[in-house]
RNA sequence: GCGUCGGUGGCAGAGUGGUCAAUUGCAAUAGACUGUAAAUCUAUCGCCCUACGGGCUACGGAGGUUCGAAUCCUCCCCGGCGCACCA
């Protein structure tokens, strides 16, 4: 495999999404520019069932790599996982269960595979560290240990932090970081990927690789997606605007347009492929006073879109969501859901998911929140009959075709 | 182990015998204005019903006192702090 050496696209990598490079960005990029095939990883532990939009910067910035001829690894921490990794949880965590992290293991390899190639010429490989984990013996667990001091390991601000709360740490999750930092040595690599919540875990990797293998880890720490308002972390699923990565096409876009302005460049810079220069040019654009921040934003979401579905799925997003939000039309393509003539709209609404229980869809119609489309007005009577095939507007984000049996 | 303080809705945190489905802040949802943006304003934010009313379930768990308990008592579980113990 020839690597590729192309400064520009080198510095791309050094540059772009990139918070910190340990142990500098000048040796990284000596390393890169030396033409040498590079082992390349990002650890995820399983815990969850999706991955969102924060993680696909990781994944892009690997990828990037592969592309240059580097060999790139994701390790699936199906052991770590288990033992639950304390990063950005005040409180401590509850173990997984073997099935559930395999669920979450398939689940995130079909996620990530629409960024990065495994398949093909040098393509990228998933690795698990219970393999080699779960054969440690007592003796290797305790001498891995002994590389580091509890002070080094309450240094990291999550530890920090539960201390000063007064929360509980149990010895488990002090054995987190060492294991996690002892998968590096075992894959033997040179360089690891993590976002700048991991810088501490990435670290303990690189200090055990130097001890046991005499090599330089390098580090890439990469930035967090952040509200600019309020400066909270932006994929967060009790907030609403959480972007799965196996959203549905028309999710995907109409989230994507709902997110703040503010963070279209940011969001284009971090999770698409778009070249710099252009959303250089994109930004200029957004500067200008007759230009609407939601065309940009549009083609934002259509790029975000096509990463996952296509550029062919994509252009539907699109065309749908102009067609219904826009121009207050109607989505294509809608689900039909089956009713018998006369069934009471709360149940079937429940039913079909569209509200939690029928208090909730019938403080939506009180409130004025659902909408007869063929008439386009209001819906009033609560409790009314679903007696003919017609499309209602649910909420802001929800339309509901309902159909009747015959 | 001893002492002491505490455990309330997604979170923070009031309430300490009836006026409590529980003040307030954050978060969330809907409406108005918009661009499914931001800001702002308004309303909502346990479940169920034949719905300006009624019922049920909830303030760590189980019992009890009382006409009446998130609030008082008993036991249990969990946590903080202090002290003691630590081959």
């Amino acid at each position: 495999m020839k690597i590729n050496t192309n400064p520009q696209k080198i510095d791309e990598i050094l540059f772009r999404s990139v918070s910190e490079i340990f142990p500098s960005k000048d040796k990284l990029r000596k390393k890169l520019l030396s033409g040498d095939q590079l082992k390349i990883y990002i650890g995820a532990d399983p815990n969850g069932k999706q991955l969102h939009l924060g993680h696909s910067t990781n994944f892009i910035l690997l990828e990037k790599l592969r592309r240059l001829g580097h060999k790139v690894f994701v390790l699936f921490g199906d052991f770590t996982a288990r033992l639950g990794d304390p990063t950005d949880k005040l409180e401590p965590r509850k173990m997984l269960t073997r099935e559930e992290i395999e669920k979450n293991m398939k689940g995130w390899k079909s996620q990530i595979s629409n960024i990065l190639k495994f398949n093909g010429s040098n393509s990228a490989k998933i690795v698990k560290n219970n393999k080699w984990i779960s054969k440690m013996k007592m003796e290797d667990i305790i001498n891995l240990s002994s590389n580091f001091t509890v002070q080094q390991i309450i240094k990291r601000d999550i530890f920090k932090q539960r201390l000063k709360n007064e929360k509980d740490i149990y010895l488990n999750e002090f054995l987190y970081p060492i294991l996690q930092g002892y998968d590096s040595v075992v894959l033997d690599v040179d360089l690891e990927i993590g976002g700048t919540d991991q810088t501490f875990n990435m670290m303990i990797g690189r200090t055990l690789q130097k001890r046991y293998n005499n090599r330089e880890k390098f580090v890439i720490t990469t930035t967090l997606l952040e509200n600019p308002i309020t400066g909270k972390k932006l994929m967060n699923k009790s907030e609403g605007n959480y972007i799965g990565l196996n959203d549905n096409p028309k999710d995907m876009f109409g989230k994507t347009m709902a997110l703040p302005d503010k963070i279209i460049i940011q969001l284009f810079i971090d999770c698409t492929f778009i070249l710099l220069e252009e959303i250089k040019i994109i930004e200029e654009k957004l500067k200008l006073p007759y230009i609407n921040p939601r065309d940009q934003k549009m083609k934002l979401a259509f790029e975000i879109v096509k990463i996952y579905h296509g550029e062919k799925k994509a252009q539907e997003a699109q065309e749908d969501f102009i067609n219904a939000f826009q121009k207050g039309g109607l989505p294509k393509d809608l689900p039909k859901w089956l009713v018998v003539s006369g069934a009471n709209s709360s149940t079937e609404a429940v039913r079909a998911g569209l509200v939690d229980s029928n208090s909730k869809f019938r403080r939506l119609i009180k409130e004025g929140g659902v909408k007869d489309m063929e008439s386009g007005k209001k819906i009033t009577k609560i409790n009314f009959p679903l007696n003919e095939n017609k499309i209602y507007k649910v909420g802001k984000h929800k339309f509901w075709k309902v159909v009747i049996k015959k």
